[in-house]
DNA sequence: CAACTCCATGTGATAGTATAACGTTACATG
DNA sequence: CATGTAACGTTATACTATCACATGGAGTTG
């Protein structure tokens, strides 16, 4: 898979989530690189943090809060929502994982470390996930932007439709 | 303001939203042109489903179905969720109105049958939201879908930042 | 080392968003 | 007017998210 260096470099837009491939270096390379980013950054990778991530990169889709307390809970940590709400906050802030805001869900991100604008393909038969690379400033949105004064944080792009795998089974 | 025919033809892009305008014209016009539709489609615009639309317009802002609830219960119509919801759910539908996913809330469309991909700017100091319109197909999420085989049926665009109002006010 | 500060964690409580399920009513059609 | 369908109203419940407050650990400073 992709991986890229965490000094903020864009990545080759590769989007990921529809295909198959090795889970076990997701995973590795998910946690290694949070962890190298938080020690650069001062961040403390605490024990829930780190697990949090693991789950959504061992899980590979996307997961309500919910899904995530109870697998923490599990785990040994606490059972109240701020648990993973937590734990969540602080990965998506940092980056790691990205808010499905279609489905009120997280993912754990594909491209760690790349210069993020994420875009994403959401299955409505199956709710898979892929993430792929979007131009905030450049489209038709970059430049009502501009025409209106409107300064751009962060962009939420999401696409609903049918995954390859879904088209093939011959749905409507 | 921008209205276009009801034949689904683009119309000039127009972000609408950071403007003044006349609310009058907003609001006759939209739920003309939804009573047209409807009558053109053989579908019921009811008593619930017209105030509903009608309020939206009247607000001209981004409303939480809760909020839309107690304006419906407040004009005689139900009080449970459900009321919100359907009426919601047809006018969301038939694109008079959309869902700004980013904020769990419900906006009249600003530019009522025209070929739809909207595009909504947030301002998250002020949480007014502006409408444009963007081009599905086209761009870096147009590109990944066709590389690997998803089929776009819907896309959801939000810019979230500062308004041109608020970005005058001094603000970080 | 003690005192302090900062941040993270754990918990209980509550707010906000959304849907399932079921009975009844309104409407179009034949 | 019988019938089928869609819309409505209600109860109940599920899911998503945040507030507020107490505890405890890590690092700093005197």
């Amino acid at each position: 898979m992709t991986s890229a260096s965490l000094t903020g470099k864009p990545v080759p837009s590769d989007p990921i989530g529809f295909e198959k491939h090795d889970h076990r270096t997701c995973i590795s390379v998910g946690l290694a690189a949070a962890e190298a980013h938080c020690l650069a950054e001062g961040l403390r990778f605490t024990q829930v943090r780190r697990k949090a991530l693991e789950i959504l990169l061992q899980e590979h889709r996307a997961l309500g809060a919910y899904e995530m307390l109870s697998r923490l809970s599990d785990a040994g940590f606490g059972s109240q929502p701020p648990v993973a709400y937590r734990a969540l906050e602080f990965l998506v802030a940092e980056g790691f994982v990205h808010k499905i805001e279609r489905l009120n869900a997280f993912i754990a991100c594909a491209h760690p470390g790349a210069n993020h604008a994420p875009a994403f393909m959401i299955c409505r038969l199956c709710a898979s996930v892929a993430e792929a690379q979007s131009s905030p400033t450049r489209g038709a949105i970059g430049d009502a932007a501009r025409a209106t004064g409107f300064k751009i944080e962060k962009t939420i792009v999401e696409a609903e439709g049918i995954c390859p795998v879904c088209v093939g089974k011959a749905d409507a």
